[in-house]
DNA sequence: GTCTATACAAAGATAGAC
DNA sequence: GTCTATCTTTGTATAGAC
């Protein structure tokens, strides 16, 4: 078949990408070599120049090869159909994006994340990619939450934008993991919960009784 | 002078250390050479090795030079004289923090924090050490959150110990300035303002004029 | 496109003089 | 303690065969 070196060569791309994913993750980018790479992918390196002209390539391609990124993670987490009719989609939004970073997992996402994020932090060229991502994210989640409930105390206390909302969210996700993984019993599940809640809910509903609103029902 | 050469010594520990501080910024810990940091020091690598045993033992003691930390930046950013009288303490407390991390500072301090959290995150002997100090920041944040006002609706809604508060902060702010940091548009001072807003403030007074709260003054 | 072999550069670290 | 000089290792990248 005239498929099997074409086959061949998009197998040893995804190879090479899914072992820099996950050796970038575990020991971080400057310290592995690309001769590390290409032996965990069972190739050599000069497939890894072949392919994506060196490591900073790889990294390049990595990046794009999570195009959807952060945006269609967070459309699975969020999916109104995420396995259980939720009974507190606060709580659902924590678990899966705690689930997503846990340690057990090979590729770990959250320090390849915040390898990608501190080489876009200081690149010219990664910066507006990665930021494009991170941007994404936030309107995807944005929208998300804005069709969670329009409940009769909208508009919010201040009008934060969906992608507003959805900065503020991401932001307390990203910290409270940064902690989370320097010291687990930091962030108990409850806190984040809360955090989240605090950023979410409309502060009325919180913590008033309709009965004790002298707004509703008059 | 007896004092000579000991103030020689120290001044070179001093001279390293911050050539360290400002190039692992930089340029990150892995691109810069132990060689690099002497010569900015405007010494020789061998006082590196003399003094610290090696590069990582530069990150460590770098490390160590700021026990106090977050912790001490924090009380000096929540100092009740910060300069003016707070007309709204949240803002200050936002546009401390955003000036701390500002690009035009010398040594980037949220690129090191960055540098130093990510390495800690992967080394069981730094691990520990920098979460000493993020627990020292939650727990500076939360105290003095505690004394901002014991208003009439406490207890909090759920109630959070003072470091859980400043859990859900800290967070808040390491995530907004990671977002910052990649595009300054996306975190518009309201946006952080309104977040660290909802976090804080209990959430009756935010929306409620006490005019209408029934269970007031009753 | 992939491999083998190798050139070339850079950085970590040490030895010994002062 | 500090410097100069050097050793050793490691990693990037390329050349050429298949």
């Amino acid at each position: 078949m005239a498929r099997t070196q074409e086959d061949r060569k998009a197998d040893t791309r995804r190879r090479l990408l899914d072992a820099a994913a996950e050796l970038f993750a575990r020991a971080g980018f400057h310290a592995v070599s690309a001769d590390a790479v290409a032996d965990a992918a069972d190739r050599t390196s000069g497939s890894v120049y072949a392919h994506f002209g060196g490591k900073e390539g790889l990294l390049l391609a990595l990046l794009d090869d999570w195009e959807a990124g952060i945006s269609e993670q967070m459309r699975a987490v969020l999916a109104p159909d995420h396995g259980r009719l939720q009974p507190d989609r606060v709580h659902t939004l924590w678990d899966a994006f705690a689930a997503s970073t846990a340690t057990g997992r090979t590729p770990d996402g959250l320090l390849l994340e915040h390898e990608l994020w501190l080489h876009a932090a200081r690149s010219p060229e990664l910066g507006p990619a990665v930021a494009t991502r991170y941007a994404a994210g936030r309107e995807a989640m944005g929208r998300h939450f804005a069709t969670w409930d329009a409940r009769p105390t909208d508009p919010a206390p201040a009008d934060l934008a969906p992608g507003e909302l959805g900065t503020l969210v991401l932001a307390l996700l990203l910290g409270l993991e940064m902690q989370r993984r320097l010291d687990p019993d930091a962030v108990p599940d409850r806190i984040a919960v809360e955090g989240l809640r605090r950023l979410l809910d409309s502060p009325v509903k919180a913590t008033f009784d309709p009965a004790f609103d002298p707004q509703s029902d008059r």
